[in-house]
RNA sequence: GCCCCGGUAUCCCAACCGGCAGAGGAAACGGUCUCAAACACCGUCCAGUGUGGGUUCAAAUCCCACCCGGGGCACCA
């Protein structure tokens, strides 16, 4: 079958987008696009065989649906084949993409194969680099020097969203910080309004997406309130949540990798011991540092903090549970409030006072308190709760300036710099009298110098310094002897906007001309996996918001609807080589066909669930498709029959079926359309049969739509039914079914009858029969009245036309 | 530790606003076809919905507590 149809489709192309006189309405159907790694494997089957579904659906209901593929072809697998077996990093990338199409093409992916791009291609990547300089232009892309994620493994840095429990998100090595200078972008501007948008996708995209989203951007409110330090100039500022227990401070905290902490410990007698404090600290892995079990470690500054409500002195340490970049570096320790407070406290004899009252003593428990209640021990604000509190003592800070309302967030600026070879080179100069020029537009693309001769391992720096032709440049400003920038672009740039890049992806002008963006975006929507709930999801919405600032969208949120598919797994884990259950894609298909496969993907429960293969049955589903198949073999009518003139029963179950599976394609509960068309193959194997024989206008009726319920699953089988059936190709664009309306009309519906909750009749009824007369006719029916046996009656709930539920004395 | 999601037959899964617990599939078993088997076809088997309480005429569905599984966050002041 799939030889005799791949040409057919590739000649009629029914799933190109691009036709100027379409007049159909647009739809944006999008898959995540893959890095090509070459074959196929079973989670791009689920998620293509899902996406196509939406796809093809919305092709069947009469929509003109751009449904594009591409590939994320920048990134570290390349560069590691290259080092490990001297292979061009593009050459490699190229034959794989070669070899993915191909597989997506035997797969039947209704993608549309005229809007492919690969983001490692100079036309593509060239506008990375253009928005680069936009946002640089903008104060949106800035170089900062500040202790980064490092990993030691890939010898590169990576962005918080690339850190998953203080290891390499890549290669799961624990993650080490660095301190370097390295290109940002200023994610943290929009951190509002990436929370406030995110109300337009309520209802559209999973909750669960966008809870993530909201805790990692982590809004906090709070205050910030000055601290005067001994034998310093300048207060130094803390960030709280909890400003009403300033009473309760009993020690000051300046986190050790902080500028400050040097300053503060320089002169004294324990400079020393900071200095080694701090290069342990350093030393100490990503991991280590958030195992909170772990002991608390400091060392007291021999300075001294003053309260700027009550005047108290109180020490000054520096430690590494406080964060150098979040709030300000530097906190008040309230020990009785605060759990990581008060362990510090408890290691070192340090005091704690209790200030929110009614609780035990927590330096003795060990518990800090985070209860509401009244103040004690906080002058004025004693006798207030937490609420008040907060207010009072912000207003009398506010009044003396010593502190104000502050929020903070746990979102930090997004680390766009990577010391590796194969992405977007990032397009600035460094000239020695200029300082940071952005390359001119009309030189762009900065194009990679070639591989060849470049030494590609990781050595903490990247290879593109080797390159020294590349490198040495004349500064676009001055024309003086300068140097290119050696980093290249973390590869989530390249997909931050990727989806606008399908509506017009041949421009060399422009990354894509704003009218035809406007046509077909904002995507409609949009498939993937859960895994980038946060990171490209998260830069997408980012980067989306900065292009409709700087006037080139008329939206601001790029995925209206969102699913989010679950993965292929074996016995319940991930399938890997090394746990010895990967199930070969390229297996399963020689032997169950590509129809077999997709419908098992679409099958085996809802779409976000895990398919588990050790629990599904490929083999059923061929033969279910067998079983379909035949049916288009059986009917013996000729194609256009008036089918009005069929069996009304089968006709009735078709468009029920129809309308059932119709509702659930919508719904995203693909199993169940499936379960539906699985009931009307059922339904008209035995009208055939059994019932009203091979002839019958209806049994024609019935096979057609199944013939187009399962193009959206099972393109090859489907297509051949319709072909048996007598049609010209392609069941793709045949037509969703017109439901008549007037065969989903019940003529009689079973009315159930309890007594005290138990069934005791059903009587087949008129869907419009009225309450009082299905409550007479149930209170004299036999059943009843023998499950009565004179016993009289409290209530009578009539729910006509389907329940009654007599309720005894 | 905190926050989400889930728990229905041997297994995977359905069940709309609370209204007969079963749509579909897998497995198993029996039968028809066959020299036999496979295929195909027909049929059978199987749970009272994790546990305990509550609300209701009525709970898989709503509420509370707990157990189990999965996921997210986690020294963010």
């Amino acid at each position: 079958m799939q030889e005799r149809w791949l040409p057919v489709w590739d000649d009629l192309a029914p799933f190109r987008s691009g036709r100027p006189d379409d007049v159909r309405p647009k739809k944006y159907v999008l898959d995540m696009f893959p890095y090509p790694s070459g074959d196929l494997h079973m989670g791009h089957a689920e998620a293509y065989a899902l996406g196509d579904v939406i796809a093809r659906y919305w092709v069947q209901k009469g929509f003109n649906v751009m449904h594009p593929i591409g590939w994320d072809a920048f990134g570290l697998p390349a560069e590691n084949a290259a080092i490990k077996r001297g292979v061009d990093p593009g050459e490699w990338t190229y034959a794989n993409i070669a070899q993915g199409l191909s597989s997506m093409r035997r797969f039947a992916c209704s993608f549309d194969w005229d809007r492919v791009f690969n983001t490692c291609d100079p036309d593509y990547y060239r506008w990375n680099q253009w928005f680069f300089l936009q946002m640089f232009r903008r104060g949106l892309a800035y170089r900062k020097d500040s202790a980064v994620n490092w990993c030691p493994n890939d010898q590169t840095v990576l962005a918080n969203e690339q850190v998953v429990g203080g290891l390499c998100e890549r290669c799961d090595t624990p993650v080490t910080k660095k301190k370097l200078t390295q290109w940002y972008l200023r994610i943290t501007d929009y951190a509002d309004r990436l929370l406030e948008d995110m109300e337009q996708l309520q209802g559209q995209w999973p909750d669960k997406v966008l809870l993530m989203q909201k805790n990692w951007i982590g809004r906090s409110q709070g205050a910030e309130v000055e601290f005067v330090i001994e034998g310093r100039e300048q207060p130094v500022t803390v960030y709280t949540t909890r400003p009403d227990t300033l009473y309760g401070a009993t020690f000051f905290v300046v986190a050790a990798d902080f500028d400050l902490a040097a300053e503060l410990a320089a002169g004294t007698t324990v400079e020393a011991e900071f200095a080694d404090y701090v290069e342990k600290v350093k030393h100490e892995s990503e991991m280590d540092r958030l195992d909170s079990s772990r002991a608390k470690t400091g060392v007291f500054l021999q300075r001294y903090a003053i309260n700027p409500v009550n005047g108290e002195r109180i020490p000054v340490w520096a430690s590494d549970y406080v964060l150098a970049d979040y709030g300000t570096g530097a906190i008040m320790a309230v020990p009785a409030h605060d759990q990581r407070d008060l362990d510090f406290a408890r290691t070192f004899g340090l005091d704690v006072r209790v200030v929110v009252g009614g609780a035990e003593d927590p330096s003795i428990t060990g518990e800090a308190t985070a209860d509401d209640g009244p103040h004690v021990n906080s002058g004025p604000l004693d006798g207030l709760d937490k609420a008040d509190a907060i207010v009072a003592i912000t207003q009398v800070l506010a009044d003396r300036g010593t502190g104000r309302p502050a929020t903070n967030y746990r979102l930090r600026d997004w680390l766009i710099s990577r010391q590796r070879y194969w992405g977007t080179p990032i397009p600035i100069v460094h000239c020695p009298s200029c300082g940071e020029v952005p390359v001119p537009d009309d030189q762009l693309p900065v194009v990679l110098p070639p591989a060849a001769g470049l030494d590609l391992k990781p050595k903490g720096q990247s290879p593109l310094g080797a390159a020294t032709d590349w490198v040495n440049t004349t500064c676009p400003n001055c024309g003086e002897p300068a140097l290119r920038d050696t980093d290249t672009m973390d590869t989530f740039m390249d997909s931050s906007w990727y989806f606008l890049r399908y509506a017009d992806p041949r421009n060399d002008t422009a990354p894509f001309d704003p009218a035809l963006v406007r046509e077909w975006l904002p995507v409609d929507q949009y498939v993937g996996g859960v895994t980038h709930a946060i990171l490209h999801l998260l830069y997408s919405r980012f980067f989306t918001k900065v292009l409709f600032d700087m006037g080139m969208l008329d939206f601001t949120e790029p995925f209206s609807r969102l699913l989010n598919q679950g993965m292929v797994v074996m016995d319940g884990s991930a399938m890997s080589k090394s746990r010895g259950n990967l199930v070969r894609l390229s297996d399963e298909l020689a032997v169950n066909g590509v129809d077999a496969i997709r419908l098992t993907m679409v099958f085996a429960g809802p779409p976000e669930d895990d398919v588990d293969w050790a629990e599904v049955s490929p083999s059923g589903s061929k033969k279910f498709l067998a079983r379909a198949w035949r049916l288009s073999g059986d009917v013996t009518s000729a194609p256009g029959v008036d089918v009005t003139a069929g069996d009304h029963e089968l006709r009735k179950l078709t468009h029920k079926a129809i309308r059932d599976a119709e509702m659930s394609v919508e719904s995203f509960r693909f199993n169940v359309a499936v379960a539906r068309t699985m009931e009307l193959v059922n339904v008209t194997r035995k009208a055939i049969d059994s019932g009203v024989g091979p002839a019958d206008p209806a049994v024609r009726e019935a096979a057609e739509a199944v013939a187009i319920m399962l193009s959206l699953v099972a393109p090859y089988t489907a297509e051949d039914m319709w072909s048996r059936l007598g049609h010209a190709p392609t069941v793709a664009l045949a037509g969703w079914p017109v439901v008549d309306p007037a065969l989903l009309v019940e003529e009689s519906v079973t009315c159930i009858v309890q007594v005290a909750g138990k069934v005791r009749e059903r009587l087949e009824v008129p869907p419009g029969i009225g309450e009082d007369e299905l409550r007479t006719m149930a209170l004299g029916s036999p059943g009843v009245v023998k499950a009565l046996e004179g016993r009289g009656i409290r209530t009578v709930i009539v729910r006509a036309p389907k329940l009654v539920n007599i309720v005894p004395e």
